[in-house]
DNA sequence: CGTGTGACGCGGG
DNA sequence: CCCCGCGCCACAC
């Protein structure tokens, strides 16, 4: 596995319970803020075989980018199961539920 | 080495 | 705010 990718495996099991972070996040803490999509394809390629909190990946805008009947369903119930809650455009309020390392700073 | 991938992010209309 | 188009980048082949 090359060293990026384990660095973005590291930072999304650091995603506290009940917390999300946008894939963009994800890139950045892992040290390459301009690599979001690197971060779809760990998930694609190791996500289930890591065991990683997948559903906890979202998108900047607060919404999911899966489709419905493409894993979207699936994401959004596990969120729901850790008490985050969407609105009625299906939109997860990213101040209240969003996590980034730099809040460990303040 | 060149080409394709992919659950993205941002700017403009 | 929503929708569209383009840039982005490490990895697989």
């Amino acid at each position: 596995m090359q060293p990026f990718t384990a660095s973005v495996i590291d930072v999304i099991r650091e995603i506290p319970f009940g917390k999300v972070c946008s894939y963009g996040d994800v890139a950045d803490l892992a040290g390459n803020p301009r690599a979001a999509r690197q971060v779809v394809r760990v998930l694609h390629t190791y996500g289930e075989a890591e065991n990683l909190p997948w559903w906890r990946v979202v998108n900047s805008r607060g919404t999911l980018s899966m489709k419905p009947g493409c894993g979207y369903e699936e994401q959004r119930d596990r969120l729901e199961a850790e008490g985050i809650e969407f609105d009625a455009k299906g939109r997860i309020n990213l101040h209240e539920y969003g996590w980034s390392d730099e809040e460990h700073h303040g």
